[in-house]
RNA sequence: AGGGAAGUAGCUCAAUCGGCAGAGCAGGCGCCUUUGGAGCGCAAGGUUAAAGGUUCGAGUCCUUUCUUCCCUGCCA
């Protein structure tokens, strides 16, 4: 659970196994290996957390390799970000930064070793009839007509592979394996092919590059990595990283294979999330909305929010999708603790205090943060006029509303209790204005004669109020799961409120001097952090979540009756 | 002539290798409160996908069936 440290899982298991039997004396070394060819999210956090956390659990290590065998979609720009965000999440490498290309060398000398011992031969199929050869499911493939050629004629083809002698496609270089095997990644399976493209670290040196199945274990073995620790779609792929590691002889780690994460309410695979870049449904791979981490840092997450629920989720192999509200509740449960208190009124409805004197301004005390007393105390200037909530006032208020309403008396919180004497409206008959009376006995909240109120309301003084814009998010789909529906695209899924922006909202003067990231809670409302695009004159606020709201609630329920369980089920086929 | 994997509460996971099926979240109902927040309490939620078998005893072992997911890139 949140604890982390004690939980067991399946994987656990087979490291205790190994452990007992001694397959790797003890040792336990792992690593996180993403391809530099996006921005990382939530779901490579469960990753992350998992062999970080794995290693740290066993006294081990976890390096971090750049799985970086593909130049033509990988760039520097995502492997400053990845090593950006990782930080960020907490996590530290030390000097075990590796990137695949560092083993090019290596990897082609075993390639050629694969060749001598009449393993691994070069093909010179089209792709596309490599693809025809190949078998279908339940087909058996054929074997390539090149692929008894002698050693010799192979390592004199493969060096004139390395050397440009092919053009990108006339080419590969193949592992002889079976081609009847029901699995088809073991019907002789690519080793290396020809690209033509300037490679991120390596520049112009190689003409030829390996695949993941050639690079993936073999990179594992030279680091050491004793468990490799992957998602469910690489179960496949177990026998041929075991059989290159067998045939080239090898330290052999263990590769394991995990369900991967899916959050509810949005979209996780890298191109869906690129499309949501591109056709400017976002403005980018770090806007709030986005369940990048770039994206979920900007939103305002903690990184101990996310770690903690990465913990509580736990790992197996089923694959499944978590509610996001588990992810909102880490968040909350974090934020609550940390975050600064501090009044705002999102949608204002101007207050009156008739008996309160015209010029007088007084400085109320107000806690910081209830959870953490550390966090000490400010002023807030109180004054004649003030903005409250819209929301915290209706005319003709229904049975279990208890916030303000004409003759009824609330408190303003750390202020005064005060009395709603007169509504004022407009010629529309919208209100405008409310005249109250105050009681100068409660000043600070709390009546000498110890009567109660039902209500505590914030509220921000209309002369003392700083301006703002305040970015309201909501999710960025509609439906829990917007890749589900084979017939429609998860784009005619977003919501079309997933941002709303509302400008000005005033916050207490006590916010002036905010930093980008700073966040706080504007008490009855809603965690919110201060967006990079704020400026000198004008903060932003993201809305990272509302605070939990029992009387929205329950008015969503009174709206919506006696819906009572009917959840929908899936479509008949 | 297909191969691989998974099915335990609405969701995510447990169940000390055969011994009373439990947690968290969500949902429900209360209490409390200078945030309708936070906090606290209570109840509910299950034919462990199904059937058969072994056993004193099966979520766990065996057999069969069903359902769902992954695999036919010179992507990772």
């Amino acid at each position: 659970m949140t604890d982390g440290d004690n939980s067991r899982n399946f994987i656990t298991e087979i490291i205790d196994e190994h452990n007992e039997n001694g397959r790797f004396n003890e040792v336990v070394r792992t690593r996180f290996p993403p391809e530099p060819n996006g921005y990382l999210h939530i779901g490579h956090a469960k990753s992350i957390c998992l062999n970080f956390g794995i290693a740290e659990r066993y006294g081990g290590l976890c390096n971090l390799r750049f799985d970086d065998t593909n130049p033509a979609k990988e760039e520097q720009e995502y492997i400053d970000a990845i090593t950006e965000d990782l930080r960020w999440l907490g996590y530290d490498w030390d000097d075990r930064l590796y990137f695949a290309s560092d083993y090019f060398d290596e990897l082609y000398e075993m390639a050629v070793d694969l060749i001598r011992i009449g393993r691994a031969y070069v093909d010179e199929l089209s792709p596309d009839e490599i693809r025809e050869y190949r078998g279908t499911l339940t087909e058996a493939g054929r074997e390539s007509p090149y692929r008894n050629r002698p050693v010799e004629e192979n390592l004199a083809l493969f060096q004139k592979m390395r050397d440009g002698g092919f053009k990108e496609g006339e080419a590969v270089l193949r592992a002889k394996i079976d081609m009847t095997s029901g699995n088809i990644n073991l019907r002789d399976p690519v080793m290396y092919r020809i690209l033509d493209a300037a490679h991120p670290r390596t520049g112009d040196k190689w003409k030829i590059y390996p695949m993941y199945d050639f690079a993936h274990g073999q990179s594992d073995s030279i680091e050491g990595i004793t468990h490799s620790i992957c998602t469910l779609e690489y179960e496949d792929h177990r026998p041929l990283y075991d059989w290159y590691l067998d045939n080239i002889e090898i330290f052999h780690p263990q590769q394991i294979e995990f369900a991967r994460l899916n959050v509810s309410h949005t979209v996780l695979s890298k191109r869906k999330l690129i499309r949501l870049v591109q056709e400017g449904y976002v403005r980018g791979w770090d806007d709030p909305r986005m369940p990048t981490i770039s994206g979920l840092r900007r939103r305002g997450y903690s990184p101990e929010a996310i770690r903690e629920f990465c913990d509580d989720i736990g790992v197996g192999k089923v694959k499944g999708v978590v509610a996001l509200h588990k992810l909102e509740y880490h968040l909350r449960r974090r934020l609550n603790k940390t975050s600064n208190r501090v009044m705002a009124v999102i949608n204002p409805l101007k207050v009156v205090i008739e008996n309160y004197p015209d010029d007088q301004v007084e400085e109320m005390e107000a806690v910081n943060n209830p959870e953490d007393e550390s966090a000490g105390t400010r002023k807030v200037p109180f004054s004649k006029v003030l903005y409250i909530e819209r929301d915290d006032f209706m005319e003709d208020p229904p049975r279990k509303f208890f916030r303000l309403a004409p003759g009824r008396e609330v408190r303003l919180r750390y202020a005064y209790f005060i009395t709603c004497a007169d509504v004022i409206k407009d010629d529309n008959g919208e209100i405008i204005e409310l005249r109250c009376v105050y009681d100068p006995e409660t000043r600070g909240g709390s009546a000498p004669d110890g009567r109660r109120v039902k209500a505590t309301l914030h509220w921000v003084s209309a002369q003392h109020a700083i301006q703002a814009e305040a970015r309201l998010y909501d999710t960025l789909f509609t439906v829990e799961n917007p890749d589900s529906d084979r017939n429609r695209d998860f784009t005619s899924f977003i919501n079309p409120d997933s941002l709303r922006v509302v400008n000005p909202i005033y916050v207490e003067p006590h916010l002036r001097n905010a930093l980008a990231g700073d966040r706080y809670q504007f008490e009855r409302l809603a965690y919110f952090v201060v967006d990079p695009d704020s400026t000198a004159e004008e903060l932003v606020f993201n809305r990272t979540v509302t605070l939990r709201d029992q009387w929205r609630k329950d008015q969503k329920k009174a709206k919506k009756p006696r819906r009572k369980k009917r959840r929908q089920r899936r479509p008949a086929p």
